[in-house]
DNA sequence: TTTCTAAATGGAAATAATTTCTATTTACAG
DNA sequence: CTGTAAATAGAAATTATTTCCATTTAGAAA
């Protein structure tokens, strides 16, 4: 948790009692969230909190590298915690466990900013991996991604 | 065009005057559009069309594999035409120009369905390169993803 | 500490995006 | 041709997102 808050830190945010909320959120919850299912969440435990707020909060902490969009199929908002561990301190990639949500990192591309591919320089790229989980290639639940 | 016809009818959709004004919108603009954009051409084009049509086709096609969704870190909806050629025709990912839209195709994927890694089963994955097309390396335009 | 200020908040309201619904039309199989 | 399931149109409902602005607050600086 704090080394979460140190990064909003970094990046010249303030550490509030809702950013804090969010971010215990994201840490209880374990997985992916909209941002109305955390708008509803933060209503049963702070309160209250406008959508507004919990909008503008999402991308400020992505933009601090506390969470990251989940790409869906659908095209629908979902965030996680990127929990950068030692190894993926750097560039890394995400691996969402569709069952459960779990989030792990992928610290391997092939893929570099400035690389030329079929006559394209790359400028940004961005790879997903879904799967499921060990504990979630046993026992299946309801939560779909 | 006939191509792409014919994936609506393998996939047992009819193809309607507006499916047709709609590839050939984007055989036209060549680039990655929103579900606002193509209603905008089309109301141009064959007069008029409702969004929902559109938006009931945009996914059809997307289904029938004559369209891709763009995915872009501000989350919003872009679709373009997939031009699988002949090296493309089994899987592979795309690779969009953030200048002009133009995509081209990725076929060396080290990612498969079944493949375990860090102890994810993988189920489904995601790569899209962001870049500059040789054209637009010399001259940028307006266009921005 | 206390003060000050830019940043964050709350919530109402506006806007934009997407879906649902239903009556009508149409592609195309037979 | 004809019949029928699929597609269409557009209105309306719903949902998602942003804008706005007055108020509060975190945290730097005095």
């Amino acid at each position: 948790m704090e080394a979460l808050l140190e990064k909003l830190r970094e990046a010249g945010c303030k550490v509030t009692p809702r950013r804090k909320a969010i971010i215990d959120l994201f840490l209880k919850k374990g997985g992916a969230l909209s941002p109305q299912e955390v708008h509803g969440f933060l209503k049963e435990t702070i309160g209250q909190c406008g959508l507004p707020g919990v909008y503008r909060n999402l991308e400020t902490m992505t933009g601090c590298g506390i969470l990251f969009r989940i790409v869906t199929f659908g095209g629908e908002k979902r965030y996680a915690l990127c929990m950068a561990d030692e190894d993926a301190e750097g560039h890394h990639h995400h691996i969402v466990c569709v069952s459960c949500g779990k989030v792990g990192n992928i610290v391997d591309c092939q893929y570099r900013e400035g690389m030329n591919i079929d006559g394209f320089r790359i400028v940004s790229h961005l790879v997903q991996l879904n799967g499921l989980c060990k504990s979630c290639l046993t026992k299946k639940t309801g939560y779909e991604q």
